[in-house]
DNA sequence: CATTCTGACTTTTTT
DNA sequence: AGTCAGAATG
């Protein structure tokens, strides 16, 4: 298909949409576009660095590659001339900052270099949370010192809700914000509401002869209060002429009854209204508390980075700046997953794509490509919004094409998941099955005992031979996810977990975290949880009621004494966290927050991981589980009615409201009919992920996928799959040999300069990547950074690359002489526009007496270049600021680090 | 015995 | 919030 300036995919499961993405991006380089030019967002860090190195991986293998057939289609140049260029792409991508991110942190990256503007601190790190008492604190100095108490009070009073829980209502409607514009509250009294419900009430009670009553039919008619009303029982009947009041049954009772339900009905609507008044009051307040804390502490949260561009693209910044002239022109857009993008996030991107989508004839440069499946969106309690899908399209004229056919699956799943859903979802395409797909093998199975089937159908496919590394097991819940570990490793069979255990939440971890409670606190209970989640008996447990004790010492003590390590690698983590905290009260303060995951370093065995978790991934056996426990939880109390992509009304959840408000009921029926869609489609996504068989192992009852219907039942044929599955353990050595002599010749095509380089040009990027993200220069912020790194650039360095990259920076903390230079405001990665070029300094650093310019380097060769660069650097920094300027470039080597100034 | 009411109980998904 | 068990009622 011929390049499209604007396209869509709407690109079922197994569709191939990771292939198009690369063959877009690729596209695009090989008709020339500059790195810098190419916005792709993901929304997973995963999903980024899969498109990384399939990008890197399909350059290098370009002419064994599906790829080539369709750059080819889309470049119009021919695969000779595709496969000459393709050294200089590769080279092109290798060297430049290349904007293959996820939506968060392109935002993050944006927000860094303007924050200056934003008069945040350009250091500023990223935290899941903010830090929940220093912001209450901060809030209710903001409403105290604006004498705006008084609407909290009111607040709890018309809600009889916590104030914790107020509070997590402002961080919800906080990230919404961009989108409450239209809507407004009136704050109006009761005007008398509670008086003629009151009345109307005594007129219902006249009707009857009350004493004469049974015991239960006048306990449930006496209310007290119109909230107590509201849940009456006898309320909710269409009449009064049942069982407990039939006796005295009269039609004016009915007539009392409809009145009351009026009268109800507006007193919920008042209530609803002074709700809202009060609190969008408070969120204005809360917005503040939180941008003044942002700047305070230099920790954001994903919301407030989204809070702040947007802030900054609505007030601060004209967005032709923000987006065009400082940085490099951003003028091809690739988006991932869009039915999961949120209306604010996209009111962020959107300036993007109107320049583009607004270049016209001769300036016709630009493109926006985005792919998506409204059936797979499965985050709208994150602010996704499915309806962007086609809104964008249809407002842009976007081309849409649907991607059909299956990659991933065998015949019986893809055949199974088209019976499945072509009936329960709307505008549902059957996908085909690819050309040679296996037969492959389908199983419903149904058990009361979920998590003994899950770990039978796992022993079942390992005595079949299959590899540990194949099988993969999807839960709904993250506790789940643990139970199954649990469960499987009690059997001795490996697991590789993938559910968002945090570190704190780890057993043994947990442990630890009891035992220095006890330790500083001495409450025997501490002890007891101690030793009751080590599962060992209790004995005497030391304490540590000094403060200023060392509390690594003394979790280190209790991990040798009890033998709390166990294999875990989890607590070697906790202990060098550890050594964040100053003293045990320190870390007792802060623990909570600590929000590292837990780390996973085993490679082999079986994959557990939620469902969403396991979105945009695929494995060859997958077993689906029912839910363990018991489904459905609280409901938020906030109903957003949407109409489309727009927000058009809250409505305030209230018990029993539906039954004399049919506006409230209809937008609860929405909300309704959004969350069986929802589930519907996690469902899909979980049926979705497997290549060659899928097992759903479903409770008879109360089960997850009761809206599917399932029966129970075989489709293929596990014997023939199972043929399939030995085959590559009969000819390994064949396989291999082929894919050996492949690879040897590819390197012989490469040309010898190339080859020295690629590991040296990526270690260096890798290098500058750590140093980039460190909040500051301490061990800390480089274990964080690290981590980050290893993320982006896992694929493409060894381990001993990573050890090399934090030695390397470890004696950069020692340097005396860095150590002098850094001293002062540090800004990283700051933009720089001079004499029409765009370039960022590594690190710009103002000191009482001017400015230094630091720039980073992995090896000593070029030693010229770099001296050149630099001086370019300073005399832009110069021309600026109008202050003293001096340069200095730092050379990170093996063993020393080398600072040469200017 | 059928119907109704109350209170106890359990209880997500994540960048 | 929704389910379930047990008590109360006609």
């Amino acid at each position: 298909m011929a390049y499209e300036r604007l396209l869509a995919f709407e690109a079922s499961a197994g569709s191939g949409k990771t292939f198009n993405l690369v063959v877009r991006y690729l596209s695009l380089l090989f008709m020339d576009v500059e790195v810098e030019k190419i916005v792709a967002l993901t929304f997973t860090n995963k999903a980024a660095h899969e498109m990384q190195s399939r990008v890197l991986q399909t350059l290098r293998t370009l002419e064994e590659r599906g790829e080539l057939a369709v750059i080819v289609d889309v470049t119009g140049l021919d695969a000779a001339q595709i496969l000459e260029r393709r050294e200089r792409v590769l080279y092109r991508f290798l060297n430049a900052h290349n904007k293959i991110m996820t939506i968060d942190s392109f935002f993050a990256a944006i927000l860094r270099r303007f924050s200056l503007h934003a008069g945040l601190m350009p250091t500023f790190s990223t935290f899941e949370r903010q830090h929940e008492d220093r912001l209450m604190r901060r809030f209710l100095n903001e409403l105290n010192v604006n004498a705006e108490e008084e609407t909290l009070l009111r607040l709890s009073e018309i809600s009889t809700k916590r104030l914790s829980s107020l509070f997590e209502l402002l961080e919800e409607l906080y990230a919404k914000m961009p989108e409450l514009g239209g809507i407004h509250f009136e704050d109006a009294p009761y005007e008398g509401v509670v008086e003629t419900a009151m009345a109307q009430l005594a007129r219902l009670y006249a009707l009857f002869d009350l004493e004469s009553l049974s015991p239960r039919a006048q306990k449930s008619l006496h209310v007290s209060s119109i909230e107590e009303l509201a849940s009456a029982s006898w309320m909710l009947k269409e009449s009064l002429n049942y069982w407990d009041f039939r006796k005295q049954y009269r039609d004016e009772m009915d007539v009392c009854l409809s009145d009351l339900k009026e009268t109800l009905r507006r007193y919920m609507q008042h209530k609803e209204q002074r709700f809202f008044h009060a609190l969008l009051a408070l969120l204005e307040r809360y917005k503040k508390s939180r941008f003044a804390l942002s700047r305070q502490d230099g920790e954001l949260s994903f919301d407030d980075i989204t809070a702040w561009v947007h802030y900054l693209l609505q007030e601060r910044i004209d967005r032709d700046f923000l987006y065009f002239r400082l940085d490099s022109r951003i003028e091809h857009l690739l988006l991932d997953e869009f039915q999961d993008t949120s209306v604010v996030q996209f009111d962020i991107l959107r300036p993007i794509v109107d320049e583009i989508v607004a270049g016209q004839g001769a300036k016709e440069t630009g493109s926006f490509f985005f792919v998506g499946d409204v059936k797979q969106s499965i985050y709208r309690f994150r602010g996704g919004v499915s309806a962007l899908f086609d809104e964008v399209a249809t407002r842009y004229r976007v081309k849409r094409e649907a991607l059909s056919v299956n990659y991933r699956s065998s015949a019986a799943v893809v055949t199974f998941v088209n019976s499945v859903f072509e009936r329960r979802m709307s505008h549902y395409i059957p996908q085909s099955i690819k050309p040679n797909a296996p037969e492959g093998y389908v199983e419903v199975i149904s058990d009361e005992a979920v998590l003994e089937r899950c770990v039978a159908t796992v022993r079942m496919l390992l005595d079949a031979d299959v590899p540990v590394d194949d099988i993969a097991v999807l839960c709904a819940t993250n506790a789940d996810g643990s139970a199954v570990e649990e469960a499987l490793k009690a059997v001795d069979v490996e697991v590789v977990t993938e559910t968002t255990s945090k570190l704190i939440r780890r057993r043994r971890v947990a442990a630890l975290i009891e035992a220095v409670k006890y330790g500083y606190y001495g409450a025997p209970i501490y002890a007891a949880n101690f030793f009751a989640l080590l599962g060992i008996e209790p004995e005497v447990l030391g304490r540590c009621n000094d403060p200023r004790a060392r509390l690594h010492e003394y979790v280190k003590g209790v991990i040798e004494r009890f033998d709390v390590f166990g294999g875990d690698i989890n607590v070697l983590r906790f202990l060098e966290l550890l050594e964040r905290y100053e003293d045990i009260e320190a870390f007792l303060f802060e623990y909570e927050r600590l929000d590292a995951a837990a780390i996973q370093t085993d490679v082999h065995g079986v994959r557990v991981l939620t469902v969403h978790k396991s979105k945009g991934l695929e494995f060859r056996h997958v077993i689906v589980m029912d839910r363990i426990g018991r489904p459905h939880a609280p409901t938020q109390p906030i109903i957003y009615a949407y109409e489309g992509t727009k927000l058009r009304g809250l409505f305030l959840r209230q018990k029993n409201r539906a039954l004399f408000d049919p506006e409230y009921a209809r937008a609860l029926e929405m909300e309704a009919q959004a969350l069986h869609v929802d589930a519907l489609n996690a469902l899909y996504v979980a049926l979705t992920r497997a290549e060659q068989s899928l097992f759903v192992i479903q409770k008879p009852e109360h089960s997850a996928f009761g809206m599917l219907e399932l029966q129970s039942a075989c489709y293929g044929a596990l014997q023939i799959e199972m043929r399939v599955k030995q085959a590559p353990q009969t000819e390994p050595t064949v396989l291999s040999k082929v894919h050996g002599l492949g690879r040897q010749s590819d390197v012989i095509a490469q040309p010898k300069s190339y080859q020295g380089d690629y590991g040296a040009v990526v270690f260096g990027l890798a290098l500058h990547y750590t140093l980039e993200m460190m909040g500051d220069f301490d061990l800390p912020s480089l274990n964080e950074a690290l981590r980050s790194t290893r993320n982006r650039y896992g694929t493409q360095l060894s381990q001993s690359a990573f050890a090399a990259i934090k030695e390397r920076i470890l004696g950069l903390f020692e340097s005396a002489a860095f150590n002098d230079l850094v001293n002062g405001v540090r800004y990283k990665e700051q933009p720089l526009s001079y004499c029409g070029e765009i370039r960022y300094l590594d690190l710009l650093v103002r000191h009482a007496q001017g400015w230094r310019v630091i720039d980073y380097k992995s090896g000593i060769q070029e030693c010229e270049a770099h001296l050149k660069q630099l001086a370019f650097y300073v005399e832009a920094v110069g021309a600026i600021t109008g202050g003293p300027v001096s340069g200095h470039l730092c050379y990170l080597l093996a063993d020393s680090v080398e600072i040469v100034s200017l």
